[in-house]
DNA sequence: GTAATTTGGTTTGATGATAAACTTGTACTG
DNA sequence: CAGTACAAGTTTATCATCAAACCAAATTAC
């Protein structure tokens, strides 16, 4: 090897690899500046959460939601109590499934996200000022691509049902 | 609102929104797949401590790898402890500053790393197969100048320094 | 119809990260 | 020189997550 005092191989920079590396770090970024954001008492998950709903509509059992957030079942049941106990959610007993459970978004839960977006949407229109929704769509398709591949090819393993 | 039964209002699927979340699924899906190929008792962020290593060299110190990290110097404090016990890195005093101190990887960390290095290869491999070096270094641009803005762009607290 | 398996959800113990207070060393400022 | 301010690193308490064990309800098999 050229460089002698190197005990540690210098990975060439594929650009895979730079990718990840980039996705890494911009996720970190994200989450610490939306958790800055976040109203006193309310966490990363729980905001989640009410993007998630925001997407596909409430009412989904929190096993659902577990897959879609990618996260333990366990921890899903810790966010729920946490957001029901603040108002946010409502949760309920399935009709036809007694093991079942349906979670729901209050007046309150939907108030409080509706004025987040209202605290956020400064930060993400400042950040279309230095970038264009046309590069944003430009990126999307390949993101988009990548995380099926991932989410398809994981490791029997995994999938997360604990 | 036309939707009557929806407490929670329907963000409008913006380029941008739809970029940070899918980066934000990629991440977790990433992060899930090389902790779960980490040898028994190697952490994600001690991973994260040697490939940043492989990126730009070792000898920085604990605060320098906070800063470049995104974590908090307790966060660096204990798992630099930890791969010192592990021994995959030295941990000296700074010659001319008596507050400093430098990492170092050993041998074995450099070992430990080219060998992860050969367990993760063929998962990466076998992504190329799906996607071309010729996609990621598309995107690539676009993440960096992403990554870079929002390292710029943080508020004032944000920056990590506790 | 009963037994075995699977699925949904909760609980427990361990771990990693954070924020905040604290200690020590260095750099300004007068 | 003080004396103050700042930076580096550690420690403490709190919190979210995970893995694994667990219970209950539903589904499948026989």
């Amino acid at each position: 090897m050229n460089t002698p005092h190197r005990a540690i191989a210098k990975v060439q920079d594929r650009p895979d690899i730079q990718v990840f590396t980039e996705i890494g770090i911009i996720e970190h970024l994200m989450r610490t500046a939306v958790a800055k954001a976040l109203p006193r008492g309310m966490t990363y998950s729980q905001w989640e959460v009410l993007v998630h709903f925001s997407r596909t509509g409430d009412g989904e059992t929190p096993a659902q939601l577990a897959r879609a957030l990618q996260v333990t079942k366990g921890a899903i049941t810790n966010t729920l109590q946490k957001m029901e106990a603040g108002g946010l959610v409502e949760i309920t007993a399935d009709a036809h499934d007694g093991r079942k459970k349906r979670i729901k978004v209050t007046a309150q839960g939907g108030a409080c996200y509706t004025q987040m977006l209202r605290l956020v949407r400064p930060h993400l229109d400042q950040l279309r000022g230095g970038f264009t929704d046309a590069e944003f769509e430009t990126a999307l398709p390949f993101l988009r691509a990548l995380r099926v591949w991932l989410d398809e090819n994981r490791n029997p393993g995994s999938t997360i049902e604990t």
